[in-house]
DNA sequence: TACAAAACGTTATATTGTATCTTTTCGTCA
DNA sequence: TGACGAAAAGATACAATATAACGTTTTGTA
């Protein structure tokens, strides 16, 4: 799917629902498609500066925040960064295969995964309401 | 168990591996241990300036690299903070409840969960050599 | 005791993230 | 269509977290 697919089927999605993807949101969610990586707020910051006056730190950080409360982008906590989501369509437990050595991540969605963290939760009398899972390791091609 | 004991058992721990718990290590376990409950490396520092001169930031992060390499904490992802560990004897996969009403933490050790992310890991051809697992939600007495 | 490695101190700075207030844009409705 | 209120974006300042770099002290050991 292509980034210029990704970006239209995200503005379905938002206007589906009400949410305005605006053209400074849509351009951190392309800066984030076209990067095939995670990247830092002040990386996406750079990138956006690129020929323009200069913006601000909280210019990226609300973008990012509209576009995670949309599903669009996951937050890398081991990472301190953010990567566009591949399946924003619904909600999804999203797990991340992070490689140390090439910096690539893979998101899988494993319910297996996510049905039993909700189980052990549900034992210690936890309502979850995020699960993040991260596995730091590395990628068949690093090896 | 109480706080003494818990650090004589770090003390052996540590020993028996030829590793040094030097007091300012201990300094910073103990507070860990006291609190209860996550604590940002900066209030860890503020805990042991009380009354003395004024420490520096790396004396604390020195001191948790070294505990963290011994398993003696933990540190949360989600939260930019650490938690004495429980069960420091040998490795385990740790995975957190975080209570976002009352902030504190349940470690849970739970090895199905572990092999099962082993598992789709090794599935997508990836060597995992850390696993990052936390639950965000509302613990029974916060409900 | 002398040496090398480990631990610690100190200063400065890098990186990541927010609070606050103002201005602009957008949708709605009289 | 023009005014109004809400949402979004701009701008400034700063808070919170983390590390680099380098010198000094301590420690274990030959």
């Amino acid at each position: 799917m292509s980034t210029e697919e990704r970006l239209e089927r995200a503005m379905r999605l938002c206007t589906g629902r009400g949410a305005r993807l605006t053209p400074q949101r849509a351009r951190v969610l392309r800066i984030l498609i076209e990067a095939e990586r995670p990247l830092g707020a002040y990386e996406i910051l750079a990138e956006m500066a690129g020929g323009q006056r200069a913006l601000a730190p909280p210019t990226v950080y609300r973008a990012l925040e509209f576009l995670l409360a949309q599903g669009l982008v996951h937050r890398l906590e081991t990472l301190n960064a953010f990567i566009d989501c591949r399946h924003p369509e619904r909600p999804h437990p999203a797990q991340f295969l992070i490689c140390s050595a090439c910096g690539r991540v893979v998101e899988i969605d494993d319910e297996a995964i996510a049905a039993r963290l909700l189980d052990a939760a549900s034992q210690s009398g936890f309502a979850p309401s995020r699960k993040v899972v991260e596995v730091i390791g590395v990628c068949e091609g690093c090896r």
